[in-house]
DNA sequence: GCTAGTTGCTAATGGCCATTAGCTGATCTC
DNA sequence: GAGATCAGCTAATGGCCATTAGCAACTAGC
């Protein structure tokens, strides 16, 4: 390589190469159906400059004459590895990435951020340089959200987001649904006391989405809706094992699986057994699980479902010009499992 | 939200709001001490106007007027999906992401590039949006490459790969010493007759390299160098046991984890188990491989740290504005696993 | 009261590209 | 042979920013 940067070429130089001017590069470049016309011979010789330089154009300055840039942005609200692990973001990337792939576009993610992760820090995002962002996360920080909406830059929320003001474009796992076929299918296999089980506020869309799907499943079968636990962390299972015991509950649905999991320790120091005293269907929240070989009959989050919609989203809404909010549901996928059958011997 | 595409202030529309001249809002925002000073009332007036006019500075102009972009470029030379899959190809993401992320940088997925990928297509190249770029890959297109060296594009190369001409960097695994270490262990464990086997060409680097630790293994131990067998496909598996069978071969050094899986199979039909009758070591190249419930001993190809370590390298080399290729070895973890040990009864 | 130095700002330029209005010379029309 | 048409190109502009040279006003020194 030698010394210094070498400076690449640009369409000045290649038009001086060429013998013609700058615009008729540009138009050589893009070659589109505007009224200018370039005779074969020139283009011919323009395209001969620009193999023999090795021509590229500069997308900074193409993006800053107007043009899109075909690239989209992929932000997390939180760092994407320790917490959550990888096994939770990697699928949704794998959806982003096949569909952009398909449409054309690149996929810049923003891992900049740091710790703090904040879009707007000293008056500036790096967002702008993608054409649209697709937003990811937890725990997003919904005033940042609100600005971004309110900034008019174009986004797809993936996972459902509701916030204040005007509406958001996202995609969402379809949770209610999902989660009223497990609980019904818990009632058709004889359960009569069926209970719902969260570690954690559940204050979260989905956590809330997940609930409204148990009860509607309730009001379905026509029955008084079962109950609701919302526990402080995973210390106060054992407690939750009493109450189970105690209300005479044999189908549990369980928000996350490290809930499941850890139920099913605590009902095992108990003699019970899962299905055989007591079902579980876990909701799909993989949050801290382990991982045992346990098959829980649950639902599946459709990330790499999800994360391909919400591209395909992204894209069309760039390339409508008429930015909306859009929302759009992805089906859960209900897997059977090994965790949930007819009430046992335990009543 | 509504019609048309809110337009985002300017530096020039803060400037005339805060009454000051387009270039006070740039050094106001490039805080730097290069000779110009801002007064404090001045400086607050510019900062006012940007946070209520929600300014961002546009990162195309910012790059186009001479800055870096602080953007990596990741180029795989195959479709990350179906062939490779998915665990071999996100451990270097995941490095790669960590790194930059402390690096303050934003990672640029090249997907777009669709099914043929080729950097340059139409005289063009989507890697400049980057400042550099890591690349990935079996099976890279060397001319690329050699292109794209002597465009003097700074990158680093995922994985051993030698061009002609000028060299490139690279971070590569070291599969020298881990192969060699491995063949090593063979020996002390008591095994005369060692084996190399693969499937394919064997003319890749990182095969090559593998071959030259199985051969330093000899050197070291003052032996004759062992058969290498190359094989054309999968089915070829039957045959090459017959040939380790009359060679009295007990410890064989297989390269990839689908050629050991199919060894074990057809060793199986034979009545001969894996390590009892055969040792066998796994040179880590998974592709293709059913991932059964045996844990071969071998190799673990460091993926995240290679991932990281380029990275590493990449924002290194694009801050020295000294470009030369550099090269950079990680080692490998050798799994102790449990298909190797002394040789047994078929004896 | 004059000079030298300092502070605080601005005008101008360049970076690379896309787009448009318009110019030149050739061909065609009747 | 004058006017109309058209193909093929170019000059000019704008997009947004960073940087630099330099200007105006003010202060300090003597």
């Amino acid at each position: 390589m030698g010394r210094g940067i070498p400076k690449r070429p640009t369409q000045a130089d290649i038009a001086r190469l060429a013998g013609v001017s700058q615009a008729t590069v540009s138009l050589v470049l893009n070659e589109r159906d505007s009224g200018a016309r370039i005779s074969t011979e020139t283009r011919d010789r323009v395209l001969a400059a620009m193999r023999e330089w090795g021509y590229v154009a500069n997308p900074s300055a193409r993006s800053l004459a107007g043009g899109r840039n075909r690239i989209i942005g992929v932000y997390t609200f939180e760092p994407v590895f320790p917490t959550t692990g990888v096994d939770f973001y990697f699928p949704f990337l794998l959806g982003m990435e096949q569909e952009a792939a398909e449409l054309g576009h690149d996929l810049l993610l923003f891992t900049s951020a740091g710790g703090d992760r904040q879009i707007f820090r000293d008056g500036s995002t790096r967002l702008a340089l993608a054409d649209g962002a697709l937003l990811l996360g937890r725990n997003p920080n919904v005033e940042e959200i609100e600005q971004l909406r309110d900034s008019g830059y174009p986004f797809v929320y993936v996972g459902h987001r509701e916030v204040t003001g005007a509406p958001i474009s996202y995609v969402a796992a379809d949770y209610t649904t999902a989660t009223q076929q497990l609980t019904q299918r818990l009632f058709e296999q004889g359960h009569e006391r069926v209970a719902y089980a969260r570690i954690g506020e559940g204050e979260a869309q989905p956590s809330r989405d997940r609930e409204k799907g148990f009860r509607q499943a309730f009001r379905a079968g026509g029955k008084l809706i079962g109950p609701v636990w919302t526990l402080e962390s995973a210390q106060d299972v054992a407690g939750l094992v009493d109450e189970i015991v105690a209300a005479g509950i044999t189908g549990l649905v369980a928000e996350q699986q490290l809930l499941a999991e850890q139920v099913r320790a605590a009902a095992g120091r108990r003699g019970l057994s899962i299905p055989d005293d007591l079902s579980v269907v876990v909701l799909g929240d993989p949050t801290g699980a382990e991982h045992d070989d346990v098959e829980w009959t649950g639902l599946e989050v459709p990330r790499q479902e999800m994360g391909r919609a919400a591209t395909r989203l992204l894209v069309r809404s760039l390339d409508a010009e008429e930015r909306a909010a859009v929302r759009e549901s992805v089906a859960c996928t209900i897997i059977p499992g090994t965790t949930a059958g007819a009430p046992g011997r335990s009543r």
